[in-house]
DNA sequence: TGTACATCAGTGAACGCGCGTTCACTGATGTAC
DNA sequence: TGTACATCAGTGAACGCGCGTTCACTGATGTAC
């Protein structure tokens, strides 16, 4: 995983923060982001609290990280989801698959924002990036390439502000779609994470499998 | 509002009770959740800290009276909204209503669970009771008060599992309405007052209005 | 290969802070006669 | 109406705790000659 290259005293560093940044994962799968705290994770690793500054600034800086490297294993799975090729129920099973493999990284990104905290600015650049490999696949398919005039009123908004694209050339008609799947697909994460659906007995899975075909059958 | 019955002494208790709940949501408007602390809420009273246990037995009762609140809260705007007539529209705008009132309240009954913590037994109740309106609403629609066969799988899983329905006679047509209606709306809230539509440069307006549109238009 | 030096990871003590919670108490409010 | 008593809201001190962060330091690791 890590790069094998620099001197031994770079590949120790690296390796450190590493180990610091999974425990500090472990301690938010736990009891959640704003319990996490430096002197435990540095305990945890066998250290007294003062050392973890040599890796990072703070816990803002350490957080600051976390919070890119979530967003940015979201565009990775995309990736490796878009791989074989254009596949938008391939994006929805890649999205699923991350936010349940650790709910509290789904949470750190697409939750209740940490007060006084703002995401780091280079999350906009991997969201356009994630949100390429959705509007891809939306491009590919037969109903949403064309180019002509949008039937719907949402298109026509879309149209108009396009930056969440990036200078991605896909049509009215997908950016609609793909704004869609989003939001619909986050309509079910978010609700099942959160346990609303157990609460409900009802079956997460199935719900999400009606509301990917469902955005298909278009 | 609240009752004028009782001793003095009771209403003078209950009084309080209700400026320790203001003040506490207050703070977590301004600092999240767990960032709630009665110290904090106390000294805003004019009071020391030990005095709130006059009120409430500890910081975690506190919380689930407020977590009680708040699920209260969009009951009753959802029995407002549905007082003229069964108006599945009426009660979207509801639900976006009460979500921007205060998002902090949304995020604490919907938002990233508080680690530790559960949501105490009457919220099923209420939540049984919010969704009954809403199943009002939908079976109310020409297109789902239907009680035949239905077409989508969605609906068979829907007629098997209706807990989260109480004892509502709704068809299932109309239980897979309610259902789409509650994560989809949700879906574009969630992402809303997470702030991912102003990183995207979109009108969370528009976005919700043509979800609320696109689901009558079955 | 050996020695002198520089780098730097990690320690331990200390800082001030705020937290939830307990306890014995004061003093005002309400009640009973 | 007045007095004796009980209730109970709120105080102030104290408990132990963990937090983030700073600082001067030790001692191991790596580098230069």
């Amino acid at each position: 995983m890590a790069e094998q290259t620099g001197t031994p005293r770079q590949r120790y560093r690296a390796q450190v923060r590493e180990e610091i940044k999974a425990r500090a994962w472990a301690q938010i799968a736990e009891a959640g982001a704003s319990a996490l705290s430096l002197n435990a994770v540095a305990k945890q690793l066998g250290m007294t609290g003062p050392a973890l500054y040599r890796y990072f600034a703070g816990r803002d800086e350490l957080i600051t990280e976390l919070v890119t490297d979530a967003y940015r294993s979201l565009a990775d799975a995309f990736a490796a989801a878009a791989a074989p090729g254009p596949d938008p129920v391939a994006l929805a099973r890649a999205l699923r698959g991350w936010a349940l493999a650790d709910p509290h990284r789904y949470f750190l990104v697409y939750g209740t924002p940490v007060p006084g905290y703002q995401a780091p600015p280079e999350t906009t650049a991997i969201a356009v990036e994630i949100m390429g490999h959705l509007l891809d696949a939306c491009t590919a398919r037969p109903a949403d390439s064309q180019g002509g005039a949008p039937a719907e009123p949402l298109a026509a908004h879309l149209a108009e502000r396009r930056d969440w694209a990036g200078d991605h050339p896909a049509p009215p008609a997908a950016l609609a779609t793909a704004l869609r799947f989003w939001t619909r697909l986050h309509g079910v994460l978010s609700l099942e994470l959160a346990g609303h659906f157990t609460g409900m007995g009802l079956d997460p899975d199935r719900l999400y499998d009606a509301e990917t075909t469902a955005l298909l059958a278009r």
